[in-house]
DNA sequence: GACATATAGATGCAACTGCATTAATGTCAA
DNA sequence: TTGACATTAATGCAGTTGCATCTATATGTC
């Protein structure tokens, strides 16, 4: 049997780790989805939103932490607006800014979604690895995306 | 210090899986990009196209080797056709269907992405990892998302 | 103050995705 | 043959992304 080389090694974790990304994602959106609730970016923003009390947050606090990108950020904060789980407060002493908070609605929404997809991630990704390999995995993803805190619940 | 639950083992697999793959894509698809090459949703349907000596494939199969969905495909295909890199002939014997087939640029595309394509996933990957992780990470992301058969190359 | 420059955020446009539906053809049973 | 049903692919529509650009405000310099 021919010796598999590194560059095909790569590959291989390329692949599978698109494959694997692809089957966990959609699986989680259409159980989140499936029960009426929004999709796993808006929970993101709303999740982020609830840290600490609920604070407000400039949406440049919010794209650090979420790795979203300026323009996208901006139009997803106009559908959750229009959606009423947010407000744009105007920004005391910078008129160019702004500070996003949750609305009641926003609140509750953030609680309701947080053990849909809670469970619909643990249903995906929970039934086909041993706790020792979840750990082993965990670590060697993170040697890849480099790391960041964990993510909070409720 | 806490026993971590093995909920929590899960979103912490989860969220790295996220954040890997979003890293890894970005570059991958940047890199390839910055070479004025066409995005990597392309380069697969150009890259099964060219399997087995460029034979002709319905939809129908692509839709299966990719697993992207028929109406995804179908657009796909009419970009894929406008830019010139495919031809759809109609399918003898099933007049619903159609026979996709690589024009000669489009071989000579498929060609001229695979080194980039190649290069850049083993640039973004390859330094993170020694072999025996990749070994086994390859393992693990199997285990989630099936097993499949391995990327080719030119 | 007047100017150049930097920063916060919005927006026009094109590509892409998911969903629901449609059009065209094929299949099979009566 | 005909009519019910299945299959192949396309399409209208809305949400989402990336890119480039734009507006408005802030900051620093003279």
């Amino acid at each position: 049997m021919a010796e598999e080389k590194r560059i095909d090694k790569v590959l291989h974790v390329w692949v599978r780790l698109i494959r694997a990304h692809d089957k966990v994602v959609r699986k989680v959106e259409a159980a989140v989805k499936a029960k009426g609730l929004p999709p796993i970016a808006w929970y993101d923003v709303l999740l982020e939103l609830s840290r600490e009390g609920g604070r407000r947050m400039r949406p440049l606090e919010l794209e650090k932490e979420l790795l979203v990108a300026q323009y996208n950020l901006s139009r997803l904060l106009d559908r959750m607006e229009a959606a009423g789980l947010i407000e744009r407060i105007a920004c005391p002493g910078d008129g160019r800014g702004q500070m996003i908070q949750l609305t009641a609605e926003g609140r509750a929404m953030q609680k309701r979604v947080w053990p849909a997809y809670r469970d619909a991630v643990e249903e995906t990704l929970g039934p086909d690895l041993p706790e020792k390999d979840l750990e082993q995995l965990a670590k060697l993803l993170g040697a890849i995306g480099g790391h960041l805190r964990p993510n909070a619940c409720d």
